[in-house]
DNA sequence: AATGAATGAGTATTCATTCAT
DNA sequence: CATGAATGAATACTCATTCAT
């Protein structure tokens, strides 16, 4: 059984291997521009070992954008699990959101190449679907703390937890687009961090009771 | 010159039907996945035709990029020349881009892969600069209107003009990306055009003085 | 009449402007190298004009290679009408020969191209014979004054004309396709002019009756 | 290690495979003419195969003409080891050069397209210093058997040692240009037999002591 | 299981030549 | 006659994927 599990800890080793430099050129190159090559050199292996771990270039992308999905809902988990008023919490998400892109930086860059069309039309249905779901895994967590807000009276009764949801997610985006594309190695305390707080804020503001 | 007119004019034709069959592919299918062979045949001409009105592909890109900022400046121009509140004229203004931005999908996709990083790094600089100018012009009406709107006591005077302008554009094309790459040919009024709405009205609420 | 001969007269001023912007540019990059574009610009003609007096850029190359000819064939003739001695007249068709091709080095690396493979093979045939017409041209001046010499007592009788005209004629090539080919620019009096020389008297010298 | 070793083996095998045929079509239709594609093919491999072996056209046109000189070399240091008067040795290596251009004429026409200037132009300059170095290395056998002759009183004091050497293989490459572009499959025998050996003799001839 | 050599479809770009004006 | 816009065949080179070892 020892050999066994040695065999099985190398298989992933050896796949984590691969996650990271096909992470980390995907980052620095894009999609169409790193080989698998060029991955298969970095995790110090084969080329053809790759695909057995991976059964081609798009599977693997995915897989590294999932990679990312499964920190960030950890992350978000744990902010459910801390005992804050709603829109701390709300707050909290946001964030953990922003901060999470910031940190693997990598994952928002592809996953906004997600979003690009030739991506959704060169990638097989399921493996889109994947990436859904853990979007809305993300998303649910907002939408929960949009109702308890509302339940307590913080926020106004007409507002809807998924629009209002979306709106923050995506004006997190809007702004991590620029702050990572554009200014690629700043710090964080810069424009950025401004901005990230004065949106969110601005925009409970426009949504409080008061 | 009758004759040299219509030659003239027969040049410009061309140059737009290479543009606009470009635009067409690039929007489908992203820069990678369109070659020159495929737009040349959808603009009806031969291959090498493209390559003496544009130098090679990334210009053609960049251009059919252009070209959708020249119809968004003369929108923003049209909006600057209205006699409006500051603050109808920034909503104006957010509302200019996102139509813009909707009617014209293609630019926006266009643009989104602009920023993106392989994008970046493989586009000659002047290329970039040309796209950077454009974006700043239509920035600023916007930075306009919002100092406009505190001069005139509408907006708080701890707002900075140049960050609720970005966070203003930024909100709008984060909304966007869903709204055109999530789903695709959605008619206006749909969860999209409530959520614009409601997310500028949420986020001027904030900031206003009252 | 007048009219016509104006007419006349543009017509080979035109042909010439082709050629002398031909044989410049082929000289500088080579056969494959230069296009009919850029010796139609060079020529300040439009690209078509030079098919109209030259039916192909193969026929253009070899008629800029004739030119050449058209030259030396008359420096060799005006040396055959001096009053000199064999061996001397001998020696200056030799001289002639070189000189020729160091002030149009052009039309020596043309023709060097010539012999080459590939340019053999794909040349229509009538445009080699025309070539190799003017070098048999030019050789027969040399073999009449060996047979000269000869007759005159002056070069052994066991030489055979023809024979030491070719070796004359190749060692010049030789020497010369070093020292334009290896040493570009070099002024005259350089390595080559001391080689040039040193080689005719050494050749000569071995076959002279004394 | 037997596997290891085969798998080398074939390794070099499949180099040579991919040289010959480069060769024979460098030699057929030149440098230009001749597609990488028609290499594979006559190579019976793949195109992207040629790629794995030589990193680009250019590369390979120089590895089959350096693949000459190694012969060549060969045969110019056997000579130097055999016992043999200066100027017997001094012919000899004229000899080993010109049958080695006529045996392996390949490596003679594209050597000689190495001197155009358009090679010299378009060739990195790392791959003409490769082959110039192989020439000097030839060369330098001539030179030291002329010093060895005037050391030996058999040839004239006042003769330059590198004037001579860079004569005799200049005479020989122009005959050699006959010989092989204009008289292709000639047997050995013929004219050409007669001129260079005419030729070597009457430049001796031109230069010994007596 | 791991490898990396081989493959060949695919792509941007060039350029001699034609032909409508 | 002169032009130059249009053409499309041709070509070097890349890279995801396969498969024999």
């Amino acid at each position: 059984m020892s050999v066994v599990s040695r065999r099985e800890r190398e298989k992933v080793q050896r796949r984590q291997a691969i996650l990271d430099a096909a992470k980390e050129l995907f980052l620095e190159k894009g999609y169409f521009l790193t080989t698998m090559e060029a991955i298969a050199e970095k995790a110090e292996l084969g080329k053809g070992t790759i695909y057995l771990y991976f059964s081609n270039k798009d599977e693997l992308y995915i897989s590294v954008t999932e990679e990312g999905f499964f920190i960030l809902e950890e992350n978000m988990a744990r902010v459910s699990e801390q005992d804050l008023e709603p829109l701390e919490r709300l707050k909290s998400y946001y964030y953990t959101f922003v901060d999470h892109c910031l940190t693997h930086r990598e994952h928002f860059r592809i996953f906004e190449y997600f979003l690009t069309d030739y991506a959704q039309k060169n990638i097989p249905e399921y493996l889109i679907d994947r990436i859904n779901d853990h979007t809305w895994k993300c998303l649910e967590y907002s939408v929960k703390a949009v109702e308890e807000a509302i339940d307590e009276g913080v926020l106004r009764e007409d507002v809807d937890p998924v629009h209002l949801s979306i709106i923050i997610w995506r004006l997190g985006t809007g702004l991590l687009e620029l702050a990572i594309n554009r200014e690629p190695e700043k710090e964080e305390g810069g424009l950025h961090g401004d901005l990230t707080q004065s949106a969110i804020d601005m925009l409970l503001q426009g949504v409080m009771l008061r």
